[in-house]
DNA sequence: TATTTTATTGCCATCGTTGGCAAAATATAT
DNA sequence: ATATATTTTGCCAACGATGGCAATAAAATA
């Protein structure tokens, strides 16, 4: 590896003037900058960053830590979305999946900090409540899909009222009066929140609430698909069946298809089917392509670096800000 | 941030002490050692990565590239399982999405090298062949789902024969005698590598080759489910229909599955059907679950570091090694 | 007790870089 | 030509850790 010394060497300068080109590029003659710039091209020189760090105390570096290792697309994107943003700002991301285990959790943070990152964000596969003890205080952090027990951390929220809302809202003007809905049975703020704004959706219309239209999945990861199967068939099999039924996700929609399918009836003449996650693979891929709401989670992961980055500017902007990312529609054809 | 000086002062010993409680451990008095470490737990410090570096050259860092951002689950994997073994080692993983962008690339790399990691892992999203140039020699490398031009670094890339060949030896197994295959059209080594798997089990049975039960798919992008729908459909409806179809990917088996429906036959009763991949969230929840040929990215991830780290211990050992990955069949109920 | 061995500890240079300050070189004003 | 201002450059000390070597303290031997 090659250092300032030798470039200087090389150039006939002293390395405090290669420092120079380097940085301020103010105060050093056209002409020794040019002798020096031309060693370091041709010697390929870079500067060590751990040097750099030493001397300037900026360490270019983000740590990025996830839970766990989820089937679904949503953690890709997000770390994408993350790595996009930082790439702009000419920072490097640091992976570390901890597997929900919290030794494994204290030790990565712990490596970070050695690292002297500049910041954490912390994303979890899905949308939940988590402890703030876990997050060291003398570095920014920002939670990604959850958020601290006391909201002391900044933390980035996908909206799923609003996303429930606009689901059932949406198919409220195509015309349908009863629509049915496919959650899960856990007392999350993903479930509880989707439901609040099919309930909202619903008043907003002056449409009377019928709790016979929602059925619930005990464990949603047990053959999800299957479960939604069963459960929209015996929707459809009402005395007053549902001409729209919503789904609490895109996977949970394939059952749903095979139901109506099953029913002999179509999509979206007989039946409309609205889902949640925009999970493309499945979303674009299905007969016909499936209309959902999307998780935007690619810009949360954008969010989270930019605010993030801001935040150094300004330390103390307390209180921490709970961003709400807005969940839009995805039309396809399935409504 | 409390560094290795004030533990010092505060435990009453010189740095030096206290650096030799960090690393050797031998040589210090056990009275002494307890002191430090006290300090040093109370202070919660942690000494600097960076500084460290610089003295011992160990970064304890590794670069991970990749080409693109696929939908796919293929990618997010493979990192979580390179990040499992860095993990393993206490290295930590960066993360670099370059999108194919050679620009982006060099820059990426450079900025690696800037923070001298000690190797570099770069991972395309499908088996496809790259160009040497564009890696650094001095920088230990390992390909993962392609390999150089010339074969000149380490590379690890999934058995395409060999998965095509198990798929259709299952089938024949099975008593199958024709048997469909949807393939894509590409000149590349996954849809070339499974066909010859797929001539090589039938000549090993004996069983003619019929170029009329393979059809291609052009455009492997544009509504790929779709496209397969009407090949299995097709080939469905031919005098002398196959029993059996294998698809080139999972994705496809969602159209496939369309297609038998359609078509009034069932799975697996009357048409089996085999995909490739092992995409959980589609193989799972399919109805019923697919049978199909594991691409084990997460396996490749993990290898790809431990070949790494196996590197520096013999940096010379040329030639690269060309790893390939064995592809197992994960039967479900699809067969 | 004196002497040798061994265990413990501290001083200093070093890694590659940047910033403060002063020295040297050059340009401008008298 | 001399004095002054300005530009350009180099020396040295950090940053936080580790390793070589010497110094000191403790233990073992004569």
């Amino acid at each position: 590896m090659v250092t300032i010394k030798e470039v200087a060497q090389h150039a006939g300068v002293s390395i405090r003037t290669v420092s120079r080109v380097l940085n301020d590029n103010a105060h050093v003659a056209a002409k020794t900058r040019e002798r020096v710039l031309k060693v370091i091209d041709e010697f390929e020189f870079r500067p060590s960053a751990a040097a750099r760090y030493m001397r300037t105390g900026q360490s270019q570096l983000i740590g990025f830590l996830t839970d766990e290792m989820a089937q679904n697309a949503f953690s890709y994107d997000l770390i994408v979305g993350a790595q996009q943003a930082a790439w702009e700002h000419e920072k490097l991301l640091f992976l570390v999946n901890t597997g929900s285990d919290s030794e494994v959790e204290t030790r990565a943070i712990n490596m970070m900090r050695d690292h002297q990152v500049e910041g954490i964000i912390y994303a979890t596969m899905y949308h939940r409540e988590v402890k703030r003890s876990q997050f060291p205080e003398d570095i920014p952090t920002i939670l990604v899909n959850c958020f601290a027990d006391d909201n002391s951390f900044h933390s980035i929220v996908p909206d799923e009222v609003g996303g429930g809302l606009l689901a059932i809202e949406t198919l409220l003007q195509k015309g349908h009066q009863r629509i049915g809905f496919v959650n899960i049975a856990a007392q999350e703020p993903a479930p509880l929140g989707r439901q609040e704004g099919y309930r909202q959706a619903l008043e907003n219309y002056g449409i009377p609430y019928d709790e016979s239209l929602i059925r619930f999945i005990e464990d949603p990861f047990e053959d999800l698909a299957t479960s939604t199967y069963d459960c929209v068939l015996s929707l459809l099999q009402m005395d007053n069946p549902p001409t729209a039924i919503f789904c609490f996700n895109d996977l949970m929609t394939l059952g749903a298809y095979d139901a109506v399918r099953k029913a002999n009836l179509r999509i979206p003449e007989d039946v409309a089917i609205v889902g949640f996650d925009n999970v493309e693979i499945l979303a674009t891929q299905l007969h016909p392509p499936l209309t959902t709401i999307e998780l935007p989670t690619f810009e949360m992961g954008q969010i989270a670096v930019q605010l993030l980055l801001g935040l150094e500017d300004n330390p103390n902007s307390h209180p921490p800000v709970q961003h709400m990312i807005n969940c839009p529609l995805i039309a396809r054809r399935s409504v």
